[in-house]
DNA sequence: GCCGTTTTCGGCCCGACTGTTTTCAGTCG
C-alpha cells in the first residue's frame, strides 16, 4: 500500500459518507486526511511501524487506526462495508458538474436513481424536473453535464494546461482596462496535472473584461457568467495536442489583486492555514483583504501579505500546507532552484537511438538555451524497440562526439548512456564498455510486472553497481496514462544514499518522476538530484522547466541539483565517481 | 472526524453563482 493507495481509500470513504448524508465536517476530515497522507514527506510504513502517525496534524485516532489497518493488511473492512451500502453509480453521478452529494442523495432517495444511465433516462422523461428542489433548468444542466462528461472536467498534463492558460492570459492582458492578470491555481503552483484554469485580472470596471472573455475564440461554451466572474469551457492546441478545460476568470479592483492572487493560487489547505494564522492575530484574510474591519492592512503585492504576518514570501510551488507556513514564520524556507540555474542536462536522445536530431543539432540547441553541456544518453542495445545501440555503434558515437566537440564553442557534448536495467538488476553492456562513458543513466524499460519486492531489489542492485551514475525515471509512470511499476521508492532512495548515487527528476511532462514528494524525500536523505529532459528533439530540451517545477515543489535548492554545476565541476565530479 | 495560549465541547474558510425559491440551499473553488 503506497501513500496514494491509502489516500485514495480515505478519499473514497469521504465520498461514500457524504453520499450517506454525513456531516460535512466528518467528510472533510477524510478528504483532509487523504491530502495529508498524499503529501507526507516521511515514509508511511515507517510512521505506522513507529506509531508516529498520530503526530501528524490532521490525523486523529480514527484515521490513524484506519490507515494502520490499510498499511498492515492492505484492506479495510470499514471501507468494504461502506461500498456495500452505497451503490457505485452514485459516486459516478457525484462527479457530474453541478451535482453534489445532496442532490445525488435526493435523486436516489426519491426516484431510486443509482446509475448515470438511469439519471439520463429520468431527466429525459421529465421526472427529475418535478422533484422538489429541482427544476427544468437543473434537469437540462444534468443532461448537459452527462453529455460533456467525456469532453471536459478531466485533468490534463501541466504542459497542456500551461499552454492553454498562457494563451488565455495573453488575451486577458490585452483587454482594455485590465491592469494586471495572472494564472492562479494548480498552474501557478506547478502541479503535475491541472483540472481547470484559474485566471485573475484587475480592472476598475469588471464587466467589459468578463464580456470580452466569454467571446474569446478559445471559448466553446459559457458555463456561467456574472458581473465579476465567468466560467467557460475553452479549447486550444498545444504542440499539436488538443486540450479542453474549464477556465474561470475573476476580475477585481487593482487594490484587491494581491489578495485575490494569493487566494486563487491556493492550495485550499494552504489558504485555510493562512486564514487560521490571521484569526490567531484577530484579523481576517480573504480574497478581499487582510486585517480587521476598522484596520485593514494594505498590500501592494502578494509578498506584502506574507510580510504582514512576519513571514518570508512563500513561492506558489510550496503552498501545499506541508510545512511551508511554519518554515516561512521561522524564516527557514529554502532558496529554491530556478530554471536559470540549470547549466546542462544528461539524459537525452539523438538519431543514434530513437531521437529525432543529430548530436550537433542537440548540442547547439542546448547552447542556445545558455547551457554549457549537452549529455547524450541514447538507449542501450537491449532496448531494440528504441533502436538501442550495439557496442560498435556506441564507439562510432564516441568518435563523432570527439569530432563535433572539437568544432563546438561554448558547449560540449558529454558521453553518456541510458543503460537498460535488465531483469536481474544488471546493466546493459560489459564492464569495459561501461567504463568508457562519462556517466551511466540506469533505467527500467521492461518487466514492469515484477512484484514490488523484486522490482525494488532489481533497481537497488543496479544502484549498487559502481558503473551506475544516476537512476532514470524511477517509476516508469506516464501521467494520466499508466501507473508506475510497483516499487518501494523509500528503499530505492535509501539505497541511492548508501551508494552515493544520483536520482533523476525526469522533466518530460509525461513522466515527472521522481515526483515532488519523493524529490523532497531524496533531499532529506542526502541524495543528489539531477533534472533531465529526456529530450528526443531539440525543442524538448526546454521541457527541463517542468522538472525544475517538480524540484521546487520538493523544496530543492540549486546545490541539491547536480546540473546546476558548471562544466568543469561536472567533469571533475564524474571523473571522481568513475575512479570510485 | 479533528482540534485546543478562550482546550475535552463546540466550533470547523467563506464568497460567487445558479436555480428554485420568495429568503435560501446546493455547488464550486
Amino acid at each position: 500500500m503506497t501513500k496514494d493507495d491509502v489516500a485514495d481509500a480515505l478519499d473514497e470513504i469521504g465520498v461514500l459518507l457524504e453520499l450517506q448524508g454525513e456531516s460535512s465536517f466528518r467528510v472533510n476530515a477524510y478528504a483532509n486526511g487523504a491530502r495529508t497522507v498524499r503529501s507526507l514527506a516521511d515514509d508511511l510504513k515507517q510512521l505506522v511501524a513507529e506509531k508516529r502517525l498520530g503526530d501528524v496534524r490532521g490525523l486523529g485516532s480514527a484515521l490513524v487506526e484506519k490507515i494502520t489497518t490499510l498499511v498492515e493488511t492492505g484492506s479495510l473492512p470499514y471501507l468494504e462495508d461502506l461500498r456495500r451500502q452505497v451503490p457505485a453509480g452514485l459516486v459516478e453521478m457525484r462527479q457530474l458538474q453541478g451535482l453534489g452529494a445532496k442532490k445525488v442523495k435526493a435523486l436516489h432517495d426519491a426516484l431510486g436513481i443509482d446509475t448515470v444511465e438511469k439519471l439520463k433516462a429520468a431527466c429525459e422523461s421529465g421526472a427529475v424536473g418535478k422533484l422538489k428542489g429541482f427544476g427544468a433548468k437543473t434537469q437540462a444542466n444534468i443532461l448537459e453535464s452527462i453529455r460533456f462528461r467525456e469532453q471536459a472536467g478531466q485533468r490534463v498534463r501541466i504542459d497542456l494546461a500551461t499552454g492553454l492558460a498562457e494563451a488565455l492570459l495573453a488575451r486577458v492582458r490585452e483587454l482594455p482596462g485590465v491592469i494586471r492578470a495572472e494564472a492562479c491555481g494548480s498552474v501557478r503552483r506547478r502541479r503535475e496535472t491541472s483540472g481547470d484554469i484559474d485566471l485573475l485580472a484587475s480592472a476598475a470596471d469588471a464587466k467589459p473584461a468578463i464580456d470580452a472573455f466569454v467571446a474569446f475564440p478559445e471559448v466553446v461554451r459559457v458555463l456561467g457568467q456574472g458581473p465579476t466572474k465567468a466560467s467557460v469551457l475553452a479549447t486550444t492546441r498545444v504542440d499539436g495536442d488538443k486540450v479542453t478545460l474549464q477556465a474561470d476568470l475573476r476580475v477585481v479592483t487593482d487594490a484587491l489583486f494581491p489578495f485575490g492572487l494569493h487566494y486563487f493560487t491556493g492550495s485550499k489547505a494552504h489558504n485555510i492555514h493562512m486564514r487560521q494564522k490571521a484569526i490567531d492575530r484577530g484579523w481576517l484574510l480573504s480574497e478581499y483583504g487582510l486585517g480587521s474591519e476598522d484596520a485593514p492592512i494594505a498590500c501592494k503585492t502578494e509578498a506584502d501579505i506574507f510580510a504582514a504576518f512576519g513571514m518570508e514570501y512563500v513561492p506558489p510551488e510550496l503552498r501545499e500546507d506541508t510545512g511551508e507556513v511554519e518554515a516561512a514564520e521561522q524564516k527557514t524556507l529554502p532558496r529554491l532552484v530556478e530554471y536559470t540555474d540549470i547549466r546542462g542536462v544528461f539524459h537525452n536522445h539523438t538519431t543514434y537511438s530513437d531521437g529525432g536530431a543529430s548530436l550537433e543539432e542537440m548540442a547547439l540547441a542546448a547552447k542556445a538555451l545558455g547551457w554549457e553541456y549537452f549529455g547524450v544518453g541514447d538507449h542501450s542495445q537491449s532496448l531494440a524497440v528504441a533502436r538501442g545501440m550495439p557496442p560498435s555503434v556506441v564507439r562510432k558515437q564516441w568518435d563523432e562526439i570527439d569530432r563535433v566537440n572539437a568544432t563546438l564553442s561554448g558547449v560540449q557534448i558529454l558521453k553518456g548512456i541510458e543503460s537498460d536495467i535488465l531483469e536481474d538488476g544488471s546493466l546493459d553492456y560489459d564492464d569495459e564498455l561501461l567504463a568508457g562513458f562519462d556517466y551511466v543513466v540506469g533505467s527500467v524499460h521492461t518487466h514492469f510486472g515484477l512484484s514490488e519486492a523484486d522490482q525494488t531489489a532489481r533497481v537497488c542492485r543496479a544502484l549498487a553497481n559502481p558503473r551506475l551514475t544516476m537512476l532514470g525515471h524511477s517509476t516508469g509512470r506516464l501521467i494520466l496514462k499508466r501507473e508506475g511499476y510497483k516499487i518501494d521508492l523509500e528503499e530505492v532512495l535509501k539505497t541511492a544514499a548508501r551508494f552515493g548515487k544520483m536520482v533523476e527528476i525526469n522533466a518530460s511532462p509525461y513522466r515527472l518522476d521522481l515526483d515532488w514528494t519523493h524529490a523532497r524525500r531524496a533531499k532529506a536523505l542526502g541524495v543528489m538530484v539531477v533534472i533531465n529532459p529526456d529530450a528526443h528533439s531539440p525543442g524538448e530540451l526546454a521541457q527541463t522547466r517542468f522538472g525544475v517545477d517538480v524540484a521546487r515543489r520538493g523544496w530543492l535548492g540549486a546545490k541539491d541539483v547536480f546540473n546546476t554545476r558548471g562544466l568543469a565541476d561536472v567533469r571533475a565530479e564524474l571523473a571522481r565517481r568513475r575512479k570510485g
